[in-house]
DNA sequence: TTACTTGTACTAGCATCGTAGTACAATCCG
DNA sequence: CGGATTGTACTACGATGCTAGTACAAGTAA
């Protein structure tokens, strides 16, 4: 279990948001699955050589989210919750909020919601450009 | 010529940014027309109740964006050259960027480019929900 | 030239935020 | 119980970034 995630410290990103970004995807995308268990507090820490307390925040974070749940003494575990209707609600939710920040920045740079699918379009097989 | 753009000294977003966004919004659809003079840097301090140096450092970012022109003693005007082919270029790149972030966040928290282009279409005629 | 208007440079203060340090609390397990 | 392991609270420091203040420079117009 070497190189789970990996941080940038030179990053602009703050490193609580690279790591949260990081667990988000790693459970979107199956490599975290239901179930199991996340490395220690502290564990995590020396590996990505960041406070415990920055993890620690993380951990906090993602379980207020609900996609996390933690046992105190035991460790941190991927909640199935976050499968369930009533969080796909919400989740349905974000996405919907992400897309409105999405629109104003795009709308401010004066592009209108035909170019932006266009542009998404055009990323539907190819990934260059 | 009263109440151009408004602020929000409370909104999380800064002052500049939000002056920024503005002036481009208003520029992008039309409520500020190429050749058109901007309210002086203090005038708009003036109004907007912020300091003359946020209002200058917002017009020299968009003077070097290009979407604007400034005169030492005369004022600051909308630029012509946003028009033409090269900074059509370069604002193509930009929204290929803006989309780069959208899918990166997006991804991360688990949509797939298939969601957003749902949640994109949907705004196509509504504008509610 | 001189008074006036315009944008600009430089600085300092202030707030915010991210991170680390240290000490604490809850739980497990022998 | 008692030691070890887990997450947590509190604090403080450092850095960054935003904004204001003040003084300056360049251009205009009489």
């Amino acid at each position: 279990m070497s190189q789970i995630f990996s941080l940038s410290p030179s990053h602009p990103m703050p490193l609580y948001a690279q790591l949260t970004r990081a667990i988000r995807f790693a459970i979107a995308t199956g490599r975290l699955r239901v179930g199991e268990q996340l490395p220690t507090v502290r564990q995590l820490a020396v590996e990505l050589r960041v406070n415990a307390n920055t993890v620690a925040k993380v951990y906090a974070e993602l379980e207020r989210s609900g996609i996390l749940e933690t046992r105190r003494g035991v460790g941190t575990f991927v909640s199935a919750s976050h499968l369930d209707g009533n969080h796909r609600e919400e989740h349905e939710k974000h996405l919907k909020e992400l897309v409105d920040r999405f629109l104003e920045e795009a709308s401010a740079m004066g592009f209108s919601l035909d170019d932006l699918l266009d542009q998404l379009q055009s990323r539907r097989k190819k990934e260059p450009n």
